[in-house]
DNA sequence: TGTACATCAGTGAACGCGCGTTCACTGATGTAC
DNA sequence: TGTACATCAGTGAACGCGCGTTCACTGATGTAC
């Protein structure tokens, strides 16, 4: 067993958790590098033994962003899945609130950032999302050919969705929980709007 | 005539325009007292004949954006009036297109604040948006009238329009001329979605 | 109109501070014998 | 197992820099007579 390499992943771990959290409340391009090893009890100068600076350490964050929406979506389509849930429902907004409010400082980051100042910072973001909006993309044609219908442009339905949902999904962190409701209800009845008009109506 | 409240008013605007231009590529938040003050070409010092700190000097760019986005909007509408279109036309879309690039560093301080750091900018930007949102919804329900049809939830549709033509019109910024095209189909695509979905139909 | 004083936008120097980055170092851990 | 050396994550001091803010000041403009 390897201690030093575990020390120093321990290390590492606790600068990129200290960023984070600490980017939660001023936003990450606030943040110094000395503030970040302080907060993680290390000298300023260890810091460059993990990161190069804070544009390097801000796309490890990036990176977790990644991870923890991709888990998301893993889970909500094996639940959509299990429960012979079809549709964009209720439920599926709900768990998306719930998860936005369980890591609402990686939330933050992601939308804070989207057009934010580095070029690196907002591709990689962007990168995501269009990912996020590529499987929705497929979920929208398979649950529509399951229920017979036919969509107009479903990668645009999606786009339009995912762009809903994280938009005002960011306002919900500021929002005290019993608002939430509100703005869920906002939510849902957006998204459903967006999916009935991509619907091709027979006549 | 004062020369002297006319010099003032001249520097004021000097800092101001310079705190726009360089808030472009950087982003506000990156922005000093003494990196604004030697672009307007005063002493530092100076600047505190004008503003407190740079948190006053934001909300009066704030207040830029307020004053062009309302022209904007009156403009939209005595035109749409004139000419006897009834709708949200991909003429209007294209002017709001327009509007952005010619405004981009003012649209970008828009976006790139409204989930930045600053509460005061926050809700300034926001209870923008909202008049944005409610001069819509009015707009929508006029228009549906006109047309002898109902909408569902005529503020919902509005809010779901802002959201979508302000998120995507930001991406349209670091955008190609030629790539704008594409992106401009989308939106209107996506706008045509949210309304004919809030639509109520008669079978 | 001319003069004497008041106003005040902008100056320039100074301050203490936190910043990023470097460097020689230390001492615990790992490795070779 | 014990020893001698290598590695390297983290230290602590130092550097020069741009920052926000203050202050007494200057000199053009405004005002009162």
């Amino acid at each position: 067993m390897d201690k030093r390499a575990e020390q120093k992943a321990k290390t590492r771990k606790k600068l990129i958790d200290c960023a984070l959290e600490l980017s939660a409340t001023k936003g990450f391009a606030a943040l110094s590098i000395r503030e970040v090893a302080q907060a993680a009890d290390v000298t300023p100068a260890a810091f460059y033994r993990h990161f190069r600076d804070m544009e390097e350490l801000g796309l490890c964050l990036v990176d977790e962003i990644a991870v923890s929406l991709r888990r998301l979506l893993r889970n909500s389509r094996k639940e959509s899945m299990t429960k012979d849930v079809v549709g964009i429902s209720d439920f599926t907004i709900e768990s998306f609130l719930v998860y936005v409010n369980e890591n609402s400082n990686l939330f933050r980051l992601l939308l804070g950032e989207r057009q934010g100042a580095s070029d690196s910072f907002r591709r990689a973001i962007r990168k995501e999302m269009d990912i996020f909006v590529e499987e929705l993309t497929e979920d929208l044609e398979r649950i529509a050919k399951v229920k017979n219908q036919t969509l107009r442009h479903p990668a645009f339905a999606a786009e339009a969705v995912v762009t809903i949902v994280f938009t005002l999904g960011a306002e919900a962190l500021d929002l005290p929980k019993f608002k939430q409701d509100n703005l869920k209800k906002r939510i849902v009845e957006e998204v459903n709007m967006i999916i009935r008009g991509a619907r091709v109506r027979i006549r």
